[in-house]
DNA sequence: TATTGTTATACTCTATAACTATA
DNA sequence: TATAGTTATAGAGTATAACAATA
């Protein structure tokens, strides 16, 4: 089973070779993603506006300081990059009747469609590039996409 | 052996699976490899400027459009950027005396060291997370690794 | 005429510093 | 005074359109 595609023997990997791995590999896949989204069809997004899309959308309501945190963003990043998404109509901005120093964002419908098609357009590319690959390697593949988040989530967000 | 650390049963893998987990997993790792490139100590690099640092020194004497090509950017957004190595004193752009339309790229000094130095920092601080990481489970990352970048390595270049 | 690159212009992403409004 | 956010400003990264130089 083990075997059949790219996978071969070795069950150890030292910190150096896996280092140099993720240093290499990540940058390219992020090029391939990022050049895809762009080309979304109607509406484009950077990757930054589609993480901060996926952010308000699971957490409807949030504050900026919430999503800056989440991006680890500056506050006037965020600020800025929230102006474009408003100005896109894609998010509304709207200050906290509880707090009126806080604005809670939340998606717009078109904000939501758009979040919607983004994702399964790239979902659609990659599936594509993954036809080919032995299923075999496919899962190698999501443990290693789970290892490697694993290994990234408490520090980096 | 397999199943000491995350790695447990599946042996195959949806296409969808293991699309979505890609398109989660990979931007996490990339803002993390990012954010720690500019903390380098003394010369701050982007992830483009490393990358582009890496291309000419593995093809000392490229012109500006094979590194375009090879980034997958325009020639005036490599321009660009080319400027602003050369302005840091990283990399040399000199004419080509045979054809003199061309510009031939080669790191300077300053380009070889920073380029080493930024490297290290990066690949110190990946081990650094994976220290605690199982060896087994470093052994699944490392295929996915390389599963990875056989995916994306034809189209994207 | 085709190729290689640069300049002009514009928009996004990001930061720091200084500010306003609210608590 | 402390917190949440915006405005001012600046620099990198990216694109398209128009241009110049060389082949």
């Amino acid at each position: 089973m083990w075997g059949r595609g790219i996978l071969r023997e070795n069950v150890q990997s030292s910190v150096e070779e896996c280092a140099r791995e993720i240093l290499d590999d990540v940058p390219l896949a992020m090029r391939a993603i990022r050049s895809q989204l762009r080309k979304n069809g109607a509406i484009e997004i950077s990757i930054p506006q589609f993480r901060t899309l996926v952010f308000i959308n699971r957490r409807s309501g949030a504050s900026l300081s919430d999503a800056a945190e989440h991006m680890g963003l500056t506050l006037p990043s965020m600020s800025a990059m929230i102006d474009g998404l408003v100005s896109r109509n894609l998010v509304m901005r709207r200050t906290d009747s509880q707090d009126r120093r806080r604005m809670t964002l939340t998606l717009t419908e078109r904000g939501r469609t758009t979040l919607q098609r983004a994702r399964e357009s790239t979902l659609a590319y990659l599936g594509g590039l993954l036809e080919s690959t032995p299923a075999a390697d496919r899962a190698v593949l999501v443990k290693g996409m789970q290892i490697l988040k694993s290994i990234f989530a408490e520090r980096s967000v």
